[in-house]
DNA sequence: ATTGCGGTTTTTGCCC
DNA sequence: GGGCAAAAACCGCAAT
């Protein structure tokens, strides 16, 4: 590191300020969703406990999230239609 | 279905609407997920306008992440230890 | 090498012969697949020169394969449900 | 649907017939498609009862496929300077 | 322990 | 060449 320059400095092309502040709400992010993740395992093992298979639950919402996208992929597709042909 | 059964009730010893709300809890905290994962993807994107890789940005996440995880392991080993051995 | 050993014998616990043969096996099947790819690149390219966007078409194709599967998978979980009340 | 339109005529400015063949020729060919991605998945695990790492196999393969890619591409090049020269 | 399976991420190809 | 969609590869869990 040169003389007056500090860590918040661009450092060969790079803003290390910058580049730290992206990973670490990234970080934060990424921490989140993995709690997230964590509390759908929670309801798992809980409905597990009452006697539903978690592999019957994953899927029923995996069907429905299906059913879901193909709803949406299909209204996509008529949107580019009416794009195509002017409304 | 039987006599003197309502929805909320036992089916096939099947709890319909326990079910129901399992599933639509997870498929809100799914949904969660997604948005916090579609944040994650915006700021990659918005790093790359100023000249950051993804890719490389990945990397250093994933490997702080491998640095924290590995701190953690450490720690609860010392923990045993002391657990073990009485404080 | 050892003496009276060709290449076809086990060496350090490897069969060379047949690692061969399976890395040919899929070469070749690898191969045919690009080949039916590019056929697909072709129909594209064709219905193209006929006035079909190929936008559409590939999302027509995707939806119709999103319908398909969500089936599938509706017959597979009725299966599942099947299979756990016993027939 | 108008009067004196059969399926086959030009509807909207699009050949229902038409664009009905290339989504039904494009689907065969997925499908074929998939059935030689399941024959290489087969061979992966049958090489893995074997002591074959897939993953090394695969590196395998994707290393002579650079290797072929880059020969070919040296050939190209060579037949573009024949060529530019006249032989 | 080992293998299938689900999910996630990374790479490739495509179209603009 | 740059973004977007499809495919492949890698990984971790879970079940047996």
């Amino acid at each position: 590191m040169s003389d007056k320059t500090d860590a918040t400095t661009t450092v060969g092309g790079v803003s290390g300020e910058r580049l730290k502040s992206y990973i670490e709400r990234i970080e934060r992010l990424e921490e989140e969703k993995n709690g997230i993740a964590d509390d759908i395992t929670d309801i798992y093992t809980e409905s597990k406990g009452f006697g539903f298979e978690p592999k019957i639950i994953r899927q029923i919402v995996r069907l429905r999230k299906m059913e879901a996208d193909a709803r949406a992929e299909a209204d996509a597709l008529l949107e580019t239609y009416r794009a195509a042909v002017g409304v």
